[in-house]
DNA sequence: ACCTGAACACCGTTCAAGT
DNA sequence: ACCTGAACACCGTTCAAGT
């Protein structure tokens, strides 16, 4: 059947799993996690709530099918022409981009393991660590320490994307607060987080992401190397 | 009416702040997240859900609070007179231990961005890294890849857990379930994951987790270094 | 000060009934 | 096959009223 493109009238086109997802996505991004409710979804595409149930199996399966909308997308835009380590970084980025982009997608991925959406990361990051020379004992470990790693963040940029938008604040503001909050704390019970307040205040999330990223990266470096590895080519 | 739940009568003591998180916790680890209701707690302690509200701000508030005691005991009963490194993964296993027991502590310390239970992991963590001799600037980077790998961990097993639960599995059920998933995968789109399905029967979370602890901080030893090092002593 | 419990404003989900 | 929308069984939270 070939479709329409665009097609933001949605006067007449019929409903479909893909337009109640493209819609749940809207209504993501303008409203965050709370901003999805079967009511608010029904009434954006101007039906009743069962209808929706003709199309999705329940609340879970439509949110990791948004969820697997973004990050199909990140995946499949990502250049595969570079070296591995280059790849890791980019895929790295990708994602953190999108899930700054779209907060949601960053718990959505937490609530939904072991389906599509994480099995194209965990696929995609697993690929670059077999390149990388990775022993295959060990090709999991490594994979997992970098899923892991980038689905905390997503979680976190989350809950705090989330948290400064409750409050009303932007970027540099909800910073502010929390270097505020920290520089406050007891110096006798908190002196690490109290002498990096200061810190807290100019730093830059993505950068300290990609330090995270190096940092597991150079302790994939120093496993013992299986002989085929990048650079001999 | 013949007489409470098993041993958990504690028949005429008052309502306090205490007796509400000690009976949200056994619930939350009998029932899982969505066994934490108000309905459901204050039948439990007898009262009505109003009464909870002179105790406690809101369900967040609650949910953080049981978050805490959790974490606080676990970070309490951390032996400090070891090496930064030593101590780093002590920290690092019962954190997992303590979320493999309390799954939900998992996703409650994801929601709870810059609250108290975060910040006793911070704080734990960079003083630790402190101890090793990583240069200030760099510190909060090193800090905050352990903490969000942990988290990012911590999530995940929280996730599995309540999906095991929910299918009634046991661990080791719940990984026969993954891996013949993964072994059904497209060997074209998902050679990886294919590859890993059998190894993914037999292996150990707690160990695969040590195993990225190890990575960051592998990486973080190949960090330029400060004069006072640990290995000096 | 502390507790009661009905009431409010929501949820996700179901299902008989329509086309 | 697909959609409607009222109804069901829940939620967290509030608040007048009690002690």
């Amino acid at each position: 059947m070939a479709r329409k493109t665009s097609g933001v009238s949605r006067r007449e086109e019929s409903l479909s799993r893909e337009r109640i997802i493209e819609a749940s996505i809207e209504l993501l991004d303008k409203s965050g996690e709370s901003g999805l409710t079967f009511r608010a979804l029904s009434e954006r595409l101007a039906t009743g709530p069962g209808a929706l149930y003709w199309h999705i199996a329940n609340k879970s399966d439509l949110l990791t099918a948004a969820c697997d909308a973004i990050v199909a997308l990140t995946m499949n835009a990502l250049l595969l022409d570079a070296s591995p380590k280059a790849i890791i970084r980019t895929l790295a980025l990708s994602l953190f981009d999108a899930i700054d982009a779209h907060p949601w997608v960053g718990s959505a991925l937490t609530l939904a393991p072991g389906q599509v959406p994480m099995m194209r990361i965990v696929e995609r990051l697993g690929q670059q660590i077999r390149a990388l020379g990775v022993p295959s004992g060990e090709q999991w470990a490594a994979a997992s320490a970098l899923l892991n790693y980038i689905l905390g963040v997503g979680g976190r940029n989350a809950a705090n994307g989330q948290l400064a938008r409750m409050r009303g604040l932007d970027r540099s503001e909800f910073l502010d607060a929390v270097s505020e909050i920290w520089s406050q704390l007891d110096p006798e019970e908190y002196p690490f987080a109290r002498s990096m307040a200061g810190q807290m205040r100019a730093h830059d999330d993505r950068a300290d992401f990609l330090a995270g990223i190096e940092l597991i990266l150079g302790g994939i470096d120093s496993l013992p190397r299986r002989g085929e590895g990048v650079s001999g080519v």
